[in-house]
DNA sequence: TGTACATCAGTGAACGCGCGTTCACTGATGTAC
DNA sequence: TGTACATCAGTGAACGCGCGTTCACTGATGTAC
């Protein structure tokens, strides 16, 4: 907490120091930036509707009128902050699939989700807990993002040779049943410790087999 | 809205017109229950943490400190519904293990899911919503309920003869992913609109093919 | 059965607090000439 | 390059509001005799 610097600092210095470190346009990118930040921080352990606007402000040092110079409203930020996380959640996604050079299929893709739950502890905590409770504009924030993926996974799912058996429907069907396992995956890694190293290779361990579940069924399906 | 008919009111009918009618004790349990049933109200479209003390009370029709005489905070009545509609869901749970006799397990399974849903849409709704977004009580509570259910679960499956190639530990790991599984067909079935019976029938065909699909990989699971 | 006292669910006034939002402002940055 | 004016991110005082919680209270219900 201590190691924060709020940006009106950081704003000062570099105008008391050397101008050229930021337009006014960069500045502002600077404040918003610190703003979706600070939310996340503060939003660890707690729901978006919980958090006040004075509070932001307070994290990131500026006076509370100036929020409305970056957004209209704390359900505003929400949905910047939501698009945010699913941003960093689609990146991640793309680097797992960029991989798929690796034997085991599925074993990477649980490390992969471990990578980068823990790497973005703080936007997957936030992205869970506004899923289902949060403001419909961030739900639906989410949700979209969420049928996106769903919809790219029935892609990759189609030109699998061994899954010519599925009708479109049907793959779009089973890739909502993957996309959910791994959802409840997330929620377990997250619930888990990651300083204690058994708890946490059995929570992988689980993962994988419920994956390779779901694809066993798939392997033998028909019509 | 306005057939919601304040304890007050009925503490004081019953007062006037007939003494008989309740016992202090019983008065106090009245209002109790009032408490929760109209904090679900409140709670269709909102999370526990934006409901305040005072709009209980409002919503109830008493004055805002008497509802300590019910409950130390708003936290307390939060696990106090939690536990309220677990209790609606495992009655539901145990209903459909009775009606076992049915051909398709599977269909039947899910058309009970269906039913409990839509008879306790309130319910379904804050516990998917507070499971993850809540106060640490409420999820814990939420929870260890779930787990209960899990268990209850693995304990069938180990009962099944077609099920002996399972280790109580991948009991567990596909109990697991069941519940995984109906908690996102929950989820599926709240997003839906009952009026539309399309939507509704297509989300209830997936949500089958995506259980028959675990089933399939359960049939087919060696080690 | 009647009386005197105890219990306690619900009352109502009062408090201090943090909230979102308004408004007129300041002063550094940006622009036109 | 220098000057005069426009822009606009951030300021700070002020507002009214609903909140949780305190306190002393009331009066019907319950109990002991």
């Amino acid at each position: 907490m201590s190691k924060v610097v709020h940006v009106r600092t950081l704003n000062r210095m570099s105008s008391d120091v050397e101008g050229a470190t930021g337009s006014r346009q960069a500045r502002k990118l600077r404040t918003r930036q610190a703003l979706l930040d600070g939310s996340l921080r503060l939003l660890a352990d707690r729901t978006l509707a919980s958090l006040s606007l004075r509070e932001v402000a307070r994290e990131v040092g500026i006076v509370p009128t100036a929020f409305y110079r970056h957004f209209a409203s704390m359900e505003d930020l929400g949905v910047a902050l939501a698009e945010e996380c699913m941003r960093t959640l689609r990146r991640g996604l793309r680097q797992a699939r960029g991989r798929r050079s690796t034997s085991d299929l599925i074993k990477s893709s649980v490390t992969t989700l471990l990578e980068q739950v823990r790497a973005h502890d703080a936007q997957f905590r936030y992205v869970s807990r506004e899923r289902y409770g949060g403001v419909p504009d961030v739900r639906r924030a989410i949700a979209t993002e969420l049928k996106l993926i769903s919809s790219e996974l029935a892609t990759d799912f189609a030109r699998m040779p061994a899954l010519t058996a599925f009708s479109a429907d049907d793959l779009r069907m089973a890739a909502d049943l993957m996309v959910a396992a791994m959802m409840s995956i997330v929620l377990a890694l997250l619930e888990v410790d990651p300083h204690q190293a058994d708890d946490e290779r059995e929570v992988v361990e689980s993962a994988e087999k419920q994956l390779r579940l779901i694809a066993l069924g798939m392997a033998v399906w028909r019509s």
